[in-house]
DNA sequence: GTTCCTGCAAACCATTTGCATTGAA
DNA sequence: TTCAATGCAAATGGTTTGCAGGAAC
């Protein structure tokens, strides 16, 4: 059986360098900004962690059912706060500690990948979609997703030569978005 | 004036991609394994942070030159409170909330550059030093730094691509060490 | 002198944990 | 029926901050 993977704004998934493809208004300190095709995979999340909880011997419980539903519902970067409040405006009823247990498991189960830019840390699918890489707008805070299939090479070719065997990586580019940057033009030349 | 740069353990720069060069003992989560030639600089750490500091009218006192002259004595990564900790055992006044303050102006300066591997911040040299990625054992927590100039190249391309305008990267390989990849073999394979 | 800096202790804030209770298998 | 999960509140741990006294410019 195939899953269909309900998510949302995908983009140009682009091999060697991706086109530019950058959002409207970069006021607001949040994320986003998609650009990646979610992958076609055999087994929903929800299944997915039931497996990964049964060959340890746990349960999947409310909660969590809830927790991972609402989770890949939407494909958007997120951290444990902004997931608590969104499943008790939905009358769920996790605690935090709970969404915090959760997010452990969901990590350690390969459904969801850590991304340590600000002291929170803000969580991203793993589970049915592509390996890719981050621009993070210092200014907006935005978060801007990118394929790049050289990276993986360096990757391995950099760790054979340093006798790593390497599991994952990550590449976080850092630096001023196209909006931003006009922004600021507009600001050192401002039309009278 | 040229500044010679007192820092200990170069090694191997490696443009493309460097030989490898691995530590002795893994265990301990201690980080290092340098790789890289220190560059030649023509002020001083301390000379270049007063020049930070008079520019913002603040000043260089008796804590910030220990701290300075300690942090860049021995080119190695380090977090607040190992710092803390070394000063005290020199018999140098410096408070924990000093270090911490100093650390933040050193950052600010361009004189450190800010590492988040961990739940504690580790710094390193960015003055005085080439521009280097990192390898991160999963298992023993060794930090080995390598340089390899494709990346810088992939960075500007791929920032283009998006409209972005880079200020800097991080690219973090994380695997298991040629060391602790050892240890475990010997452990499966135990000599009876 | 004025302004900035220090140390201390307290505050902060994201995350974790102990424990009594509830619930999945 | 058993072992694990939950929620709450308290603990943790790295980092920041308010403030009174102390130093640089």
């Amino acid at each position: 059986m195939s899953y269909p993977s309900s998510l949302t704004l995908a983009r140009s998934s682009g091999s060697s360098v991706a086109p530019a493809e950058v959002g409207s208004d970069p006021r607001p300190p949040v994320h986003h900004d998609i650009e990646l095709q979610p992958l076609q995979v055999d087994k929903s999340p929800e299944e997915k962690f039931r497996e990964f909880l049964a060959i340890r011997g746990e349960k999947l419980t409310a909660p969590r059912r809830a927790l991972v539903r609402h989770v890949f519902n939407a494909h958007k970067h997120f951290d444990a706060d902004e997931l608590t409040a969104e499943l008790q405006e939905r009358g769920e009823k996790v605690s935090r500690s709970t969404v915090y247990r959760t997010l452990r498991l969901l990590v350690e189960a390969g459904l969801l990948r850590e991304l340590r830019l600000t002291n929170r840390t803000a969580y991203e699918h793993d589970y049915g979609y592509p390996s890719h890489d981050h621009l993070h707008c210092s200014e907006c805070g935005t978060i801007v997703e990118f394929s790049n299939e050289d990276i993986r090479n360096l990757r391995e070719a950099i760790s054979r030569s340093h006798g790593f065997r390497a599991s994952g990586h990550k590449f976080i580019i850092t630096g001023i978005c196209e909006a931003c940057r006009r922004l600021r033009n507009n600001r050192r030349r401002p039309i009278i």
